[in-house]
DNA sequence: GTCGCCAGTTTTGTGTACAATCTTGCGCAC
DNA sequence: GTGCGCAAGATTGTACACAAAACTGGCGAC
């Protein structure tokens, strides 16, 4: 079947592999992790599989519930608003200061990321392109060389994607790509004033493309729904 | 001697534990965190012990070297200018918020947290004076009501803590106090833009006060020192 | 008929044992 | 005398086994 076998997964390796597949929201909110079951997926033990489970709930996009397991998180309404605010604290300055400093080299990565994000699109693989257009955000955060922002970028970038799992209301797939051009633009004139504004009114459309009215709860598994 | 062997020590008290002693720099940079050596300290297996070794890993406050041990980490110069960057991204519009929502309990909470940083500076228990003012930073977070951002505050001052240990030069002990008792008028007032802007000058203030040339590397232990 | 209690089953939490890796010290060759 | 290599010791990484907790189902009493 799948060349599982072969690579020997490291609880690091694990913890990534689960990542991805929340981000392209292949495993969705609320989804339950059994150990067992990702040991047994895998083929490594409960001990490994709990330590890449740990890693991923300090990054929230795991919830641990004490003898009741793991699960894939499911961010609240109010999370959903700290998240983009953080974002926006976070962002529109980082993309200055990418702007300011970004190499010829750096500027044709990002331009190949939006190529392959439109090839996704275009294919119908809504996951992929919505994980290479997190890794637009994080490129911009790589090149503006502050490993620290960077990290928590990451993180908010992930659970971005379970955000828009539970909230996006289908309007405007298009204006994604248009404002990650548009961002482009300003980096190849190096027009950092340009991009920190871009930035922020791109993270500003995000939010408003989200129903966060706290009318629709989560719309969680059954029970959950009940337990609020 | 101690009640340890009251208390049941779960990883995550654990870590917490040890999170403290090393904000207040009773576990200073590169000390050697050996599994057994903290399991038998707290009574408890190496699994517990290495789940907090692991979170306080995810925060940046130990450095796990695999095969080799966790340490107390070792904020590098640039590691340093990047927590303060990020920080100051954070801090300023954390500190408006605050003050434009602050509650006069709140306010008093803030009050008595800096008269018992008086209290411990004047006791000379340096450790537990920089703690407390860590505490007044993160306290402003979570009054601003945004625990997202309030978690990544309270990672970015346990960090500035350790940064604190290696670049401190001591120059001004009370500089810091005074800065906090310039943001408690803010507060007072609820005047947002000037807390802002104390925050923002207070955080530069600090930065400055810390010897950031790269000349003068960690100064850490023997070999690690030359395997840069 | 409904409510409450109790036991069975499943799943996580913790402790222990073994394997892999790295460090350290000694010995041998050049 | 110096340098390389190998073996012994120590420490972490992983797997396994047991204990604790929570959910599920059924039985019995009111």
């Amino acid at each position: 079947m799948d060349a599982i076998e072969i690579k020997q997964w490291t609880s690091d390796s694990v913890a990534a592999d689960l990542e991805r597949a929340i981000h392209e929201h292949r495993l969705p909110p609320a989804t339950k992790l059994g150990e067992d079951e990702l040991g047994d997926a895998y083929g490594i033990s409960r001990t490994t599989v709990r330590a890449a489970l740990h890693a991923l709930s300090h990054r929230r996009l795991v919830e641990l519930k004490r003898n009741r397991g793991a699960f894939v998180a499911q961010p609240s309404v109010r999370e959903a608003r700290e998240v983009f605010e953080a974002r926006s604290l976070l962002e529109p300055r980082t993309a200055r200061s990418a702007a300011e400093r970004m190499t010829d080299i750096e500027l044709a990565r990002l331009r190949e990321n939006i190529e392959d994000e439109h090839a996704a699109l275009d294919a119908s693989e809504d996951g992929r392109a919505l994980f290479l257009s997190g890794q637009f955000h994080l490129e911009i955060a790589r090149i503006a060389d502050q490993s620290t922002i960077e990290a928590f970028i990451s993180e908010l970038i992930s659970r971005s994607s379970l955000i828009i799992a539970l909230y996006w209301r289908r309007r405007a797939a298009l204006c994604e790509t248009q404002a990650h051009h548009a961002l482009l633009d300003a980096f190849e004139r190096r027009d950092g004033d340009a991009a920190e504004q871009l930035m922020k009114s791109h993270l500003l459309d995000l939010v408003a493309s989200l129903d966060l009215r706290n009318v629709a709860q989560p719309a969680t598994s059954l029970r959950e729904a009940l337990q609020r």
